[in-house]
DNA sequence: GATGAATGAGATTTCATTCAT
DNA sequence: TATGAATGAAATCTCATTCAT
């Protein structure tokens, strides 16, 4: 039985340093850009090993993508248990999505890759599984946030709990996706200010879920 | 200087006959799918001189875009424009973009395949401004709009004007994007209905502009 | 009549007017890499007017060695009725050759090339035919020139007249058209001197056809 | 070690499993007609493949001329060996060039291919090169044969031993290619035949070496 | 497991030549 | 006659993925 797992551990660990060479090679130019020869070479490994450990190139990408969500999911949770007040919570959550994408923009496009490319992995939608899978134990706390804040009566009754969290995160999600293709030519373009935006931006969602 | 122009036309048309034919073909299987081959065939002409029109496949797909952009304003120009009421403009903004979406799903991927992907043709975001050009037209529409609902009271008027018509845009496109994706897994993975959050989604949004 | 003539004269001026073009364009950078393209351009005309004076590329080319082998023969003609001795006029004739590919390589290379290779206009060794015209000339300056040789006991007897003109031409001919080629490297790869070598090579060919 | 060498083994066996594919491609029509990917298909290779192996079409010709050469460097070498005499073995040597000539006209062409045109592979005359590797270990044979003629009195004691070499070699394979581009028409133009031609160039070159 | 070699399937490029006006 | 546009036919390149050892 040991043996199985030390097998299992190895592999896990081979698969997380091929993780750790993608990154390094993706990081620098993109998805699309990125060539699994380049990650084999940053891995020293040979090509068709990391066939071995990943079905194809994008698996390898999600597997990023599924680290940034990870370390999205922390940032968010700490967040939102820093603060006691619901306002102040749902602030504080939109305030660390946008902090997260700025920290660690590459993993937040690994992460937003997978919410907008409808990628099948053997002709199932694996990433969205995975993905709820991961954020299950969230799910939770956020709809006991927003069960919370109706009954003080901060959040407006008529909103159903789990429809209100997906589409609060799926908003935010989306509309920072579009953001980070178009930030840097907003001031050129229309003479925006980001920080302004942004802040309009929350006050916008926090309107439409706070009373 | 008519022969000029003329040429000019014709170049124009032909792009669009390619244009054409690249929708046949991109729209049957996605952009990723298509061979250049069979657009060129469909269009009749040789691969080498769909190559004397655009520098490669995605060029034609941006073309392709371009006109789901102008479908898509066209539609939400008329839509504001056949009601009075602000508020009722603005929802009929938020259901007309819906049913864009609905109704050329395929246009509706391109337009947000360019908005959604860091697209450089030759280095510059050429994607952004053309897409922006194409905007301008309607942008002081949505201002005009934006500043009469703040004078009659029914927007809040602490937003700013150009700040508010962008959230809208990039919220709602972000927004669709990743509900396109997800759509089909809604009910399946969290029981919700696609009507129930759709309308709960123009709830939230109005509530965040309107009075 | 005089309208044809006219038309005729004109044609020819064409022609020759895209052979200038065309010299300056292969003899750059050889027939290989030149473009008709590039030569259509620099002879201010498109590229399908081109074709309206020669049915190809290598038809142009040959018009440029036609004008390389008259240069050749005048040059030969003229140097061996600068000597009166038979074996000065061999030699003369050698050394003009060899003169003629050092004043004029890029002339010589395209004589070479329709002499070395098998260039078929509409099936016809077109080349060869027109080489021959224009050969025909000198041809019997040259038998004459050998018969005179053998009657005055200059000449080895045995030597067939024509077969003695030709083999003298063709030896030398090929002999020089790997002499270009290697050129460049024979000091290099056999530390050979060029001057030495050429020397050597004409006393071979006297010795082989003068008593 | 050893590894390190099969490798390189099995990649020259490659190398030459594609060029024996290209043999017969490219001797059934020449090199302008043979394509690619009938060769490919011809080694029951992919495209891609070939081009591990080679970097263009011309360097899979430069193979076959390597060979090409090979074979007649071993004919010749055999043909001096086989007689004793000096006349005869120079003798023997010319005829049997025209013998490889006739006997393996498409290695002929392919050997002269290069020898009478400068390509450049990346720059760098490599044909020349390796060709003249190739020719190395010939070379001492022919310089021991002159000298010996020299010493015995048979070959003209004015002539340098490498410079002889390299001039018998050159003027008869110029001579030869031209040859074979007039060849078929030298009976009708000149009314010469073929043995005759011959006959007398090779006592026209003995007669130039010979004392 | 690991890997070097091979593959498949297209995209893109290249150009001499031809077509339509 | 002149030409801009189009074509055909390959060559070459690109790369994710697979095969054979």
């Amino acid at each position: 039985m040991g043996i199985q797992e030390r097998k299992e551990r190895e592999k896990e660990r081979r698969r997380s340093e091929i993780t750790d060479a993608a990154e390094i090679i993706i990081f620098a130019n993109g998805i699309e850009k990125a060539k699994v020869e380049d990650i084999a070479e940053q891995a020293e490994l040979s090509k068709a090993t990391l066939y071995l450990y990943f079905h194809n190139k994008e698996e390898i990408y999600f597997a990023i993508s599924m680290r940034g969500q990870k370390i999205m999911l922390d940032m968010v949770e700490k967040a939102i248990l820093s603060v006691t007040e619901i306002r102040a919570k749902i602030l504080s959550f939109l305030k660390t999505m946008v902090q997260f994408k700025e920290t660690y923009p590459d993993y937040f496009n690994a992460v937003l890759y997978f919410l907008t490319n409808k990628i099948q992995f053997e002709g199932k939608n694996v990433a969205l599984h995975e993905s709820r899978m991961s954020h299950e134990k969230y799910l939770n706390l956020w709809i006991d946030l927003i069960q919370k804040g109706k009954q003080e009566g901060v959040i407006r009754t008529e909103l159903n709990e789990v429809n209100t969290v997906l589409l609060l995160w799926m908003q935010l999600m989306g509309f920072l996706r579009i953001y980070s293709v178009i930030e840097e030519n907003l001031n050129e373009m229309f003479h925006i200010k980001k920080e302004n935006m942004m802040n309009e931006y929350f006050e916008l969602i926090l309107q439409g879920v706070v009373k």
